[in-house]
DNA sequence: ATAATTGTCGAACGCCCGTTCGGGTGTTTG
DNA sequence: CAAACACCCGAACGGGCGTTCGACAATTAT
């Protein structure tokens, strides 16, 4: 019993590590499984995404998932913390040694479009159903979360300082570059759209810097209103 | 049979329009179970929301909720065709006699930041649960929601206009703005911040046209990179 | 007073859900 | 060769879901 919360220190296996193992058969049908909950969560929602219809589209019985996942919530789990893991470690070897917070920006901005990119599926999960998680799992995700929006906000923070930059409030500018990152499953498609990733992340960063910046249309009558 | 969907031109009405009539009670439960539905919808998810809850908030039997809705999803979009009508005709009265699109672009943005602070469980919905409709309903909706966007992206081009700003991509400039206000629902609280909506208002204003107008810090080499 | 309409709800229907059970296959291990 | 194990699934269980039905009160119209 208590089966549904692994025991210690969580992590990013399904039912047992058997990653070690010779046996690709296993992880073959494992992925197909997280792929196809992937694109079904993604198109109808974690609670409208039944167990039957992930397991047709992946082509095992409902049954056989429960060999490879300790339940649905486990599933959507594995998910999460790949995606969330994948864009947290990125960031940190891309900017790791680069020592000019501007061009961290860029690589950041720029590194997380391509990341959105390559799994817009992933991405739009971590943005719509983290809330779908709850206890211990939901924290484990969280604090990744956390981290990936310290090493942002850090890195905002030696912007202002290097370059001087008046910036009224850096939590709200971070939050809305996540905003404007976050959004991007809403509307973004790198397939259909003429603007590729790396277009687009540039955009973002050109935006971003020059909202910190502030603007010389603004300088007439600051300070109060009627 | 055929109840899910009225029949002509689609409205923000429950079962049938007895807003004209002097019975105040039908009125007082109607709106009940709209704001316990908007509360256990923006709290648990459409899905995970049950009529059974909505009705247990409202203090209502489950039967009673089918005399004020046609089923759960008429009830979903009364919430979200209020929420998007109610901004959208908000916006379209706030600049109607306002000339500067500087100015529109400033009212735009806090009205829409306040209108969020009023309701922020709705306009969470509208986010978040869009894409629970389908058919008709949704595209009533997205019509709505379209007529938004053009009118701030008319907004937009104006000011471009206006100030010769060299702007590269009005539309992708125009989305960033509605990522920022759209994520709201996901870090602010005006009854917790110490920002209040004007200030938060204040800041998305001048974070947006500092990205418009664009920064000094990025002149140096633009054009080329390895 | 009587008929019609509106509001209310307990009970139930049929469906789909996540999950489990028990027993099958093969394949590895002693 | 037999025991152990990994893998797989048809069938079922218990429960929650959206919704409907039919009867009963309350109000309004005639």
């Amino acid at each position: 019993m208590g089966k549904t919360i692994p025991e210690q220190p969580f992590a990013s296996r399904a039912k047992d590590d058997r990653s070690t193992a010779h046996n690709s058969s296993y992880n073959e049908r494992n992925d197909a499984i997280i792929k196809a909950a992937t694109m079904l969560i993604a198109r109808d929602g974690y609670e409208k995404a039944s167990m039957r219809a992930v397991a047709a589209e992946a082509g095992v019985s409902p049954a056989s998932m429960y060999h490879y996942f300790d339940g649905k919530e486990a599933m959507l789990f594995t998910i999460l913390f790949r995606a969330f893991s994948g864009l947290e470690s990125n960031l940190r070897m891309k900017t790791h040694l680069i020592e000019d917070p501007l061009e961290q920006m860029r690589i950041m901005i720029a590194e997380h479009v391509m990341f959105f990119a390559n799994d817009m599926d992933g991405l739009k999960l971590c943005s719509h159903e983290l809330d779908s998680m709850r206890g211990k799992a939901y924290e484990e995700l969280h604090r990744i979360r956390r981290s990936y929006y310290h090493h942002t906000r850090e890195i905002v923070n030696n912007l202002v300082k290097k370059y001087n930059l008046k910036v009224c409030d850096s939590h709200v500018a971070t939050m809305s570059l996540f905003s404007s990152l976050n959004w991007l499953y809403r509307w973004y498609d790198p397939h259909t759209s003429s603007r590729s990733p790396a277009v687009l992340g540039k955009l973002f960063f050109e935006q971003f810097i020059g909202g910190l910046t502030g603007s010389e249309l603004l300088q007439q009558d600051n300070g109060e209103e009627t």
